[in-house]
DNA sequence: TAAGAACCGTACCGTACGGTACGCAAATGA
DNA sequence: TCATTTGCGTACCGTACGGTACGGTTCTTA
């Protein structure tokens, strides 16, 4: 009975299990860490607190069990190897973007960065438990979507970086800027969805001037240099 | 530095509030919202729980206090307005990036931010009162000074964009990346610290590549080729 | 059908928190 | 000098949480 967490591969709770962390999930996007209680739980999902102790253990296990349920759920797209052109690698760059923008922007995405947050600051070890797994779980995946995409886009002698780490932190950073931690901070997150389109095409009309060859930003007039 | 430590003058508390704040503060920092008791702060601050009523009213009241308090020690220097070259703005504009960092990586801005955060998802409307707080006060000051400095350099026609607000977000995007979540889940902060010079100096040759007139970003190869 | 496991609902326990009340000492002021 | 204020220390109260125990019910399985 005993569910080892398998690191890479999307471990599937039995759907008893499943139905519980997704009622627990949904009392933590609707009222915080402070609604989510054991008894909460337990009601909501209608199962007694033993139960819950015996599948995962404890709180924390709770916690961790939903980090790896959610990221369960997210399935990345490999982009199939075809023939990068200009116009497709810009596409497909901006697709990235806004899905991404999508992804941070999420109900879950939020409650659970932010319950993974509160818990970083314990004087206890386990403190930041949660952060690394959430930070492996959920970034991972979209950071190797990211880096097939630059590797891609390098190959096919349409970008040009040294270090493929480092270009990922700046087109991450072109993208999320400070969206996300105002969101985290409460913002509401309305009115940013409205402008998540334009925010990734220029986000990657920039991307593409710094690390794009020859004038392959033409998408918007571009701030900086010449256009056709 | 350009912080200034200075009692605040918007809001000065008086002394002895001053040091119950100063003590909370350090509890927050060393243990997290969870440490942050009101029997714990009178304990360290030596002084009644009823006493903290009377001063704060009630818990949150003494978190928003907390924020206000430490927001009025954080300065930032108004640049003087001297005679922007390519050089000196270039210098100005990785200073800001270091002290942003510098800023961001705090361990009383961390712990600051964490609580926010931790307060952003409650039911009550009183949820994001706290992030709300800790924007305007903490993020308004370093947004002012950037926005004086790059207006500073579009005026000396060192720098061209359209959106003064567009511009500062890229600005901020380049610099901090995903950096300052990561240091709010909990990972290591000494590694990154080590970096942040050279990180600041890359994100403004990057910058200025973006919105710098002529070929400015001298400090690696430019991607672009130069025009106009 | 009968034994056994899984599980629900509820009650229970120890603890810790936010907030209040009270007694008493030190300052303050006329 | 005495009255008033201020504030410390402690005790107290109601509540709510994490975790455990137990009786009764449903489901599995031989």
């Amino acid at each position: 009975m005993d569910v080892i967490v398998e690191a890479g591969k999307t471990q599937a709770y039995p759907p008893r299990q499943s139905a519980v962390l997704e009622q627990a999930l949904r009392l933590l996007v609707e009222g915080g860490e402070k609604a989510l209680t054991t008894a909460g739980v337990a009601r909501a999902a209608n199962c007694s607190k033993e139960s819950l102790y015996k599948w995962f253990g404890d709180r924390d296990g709770l916690l961790s069990a939903m980090i790896g349920f959610q990221a369960g759920k997210v399935r990345t797209v490999d982009v199939a190897a075809e023939t990068l052109t200009i116009e497709s690698l810009r596409r497909h760059l901006i697709a990235f973007a806004r899905d991404l923008l999508d992804v941070l922007s999420g109900d879950v995405s939020l409650a659970l960065n932010r319950l993974a947050i509160g818990q970083a600051n314990r004087k206890e070890t386990k403190g930041s438990k949660l952060g690394r797994l959430l930070q492996e779980r959920g970034r991972r995946q979209v950071e190797r979507r990211a880096a097939a995409l630059l590797e891609a886009g390098r190959q096919a002698r349409l970008l040009r970086f040294k270090d493929a780490q480092e270009a990922y932190a700046t087109l991450y950073g072109l993208i999320v800027s400070d969206l996300h931690l105002r969101m985290l901070l409460g913002e509401t997150v309305e009115p940013m969805k409205r402008e998540f389109a334009g925010r990734a095409e220029r986000a990657i009309d920039a991307f593409l001037v710094l690390h794009g060859v020859e004038n392959v930003g033409q998408g918007r007039e571009t701030p900086a240099k010449g256009q056709e």
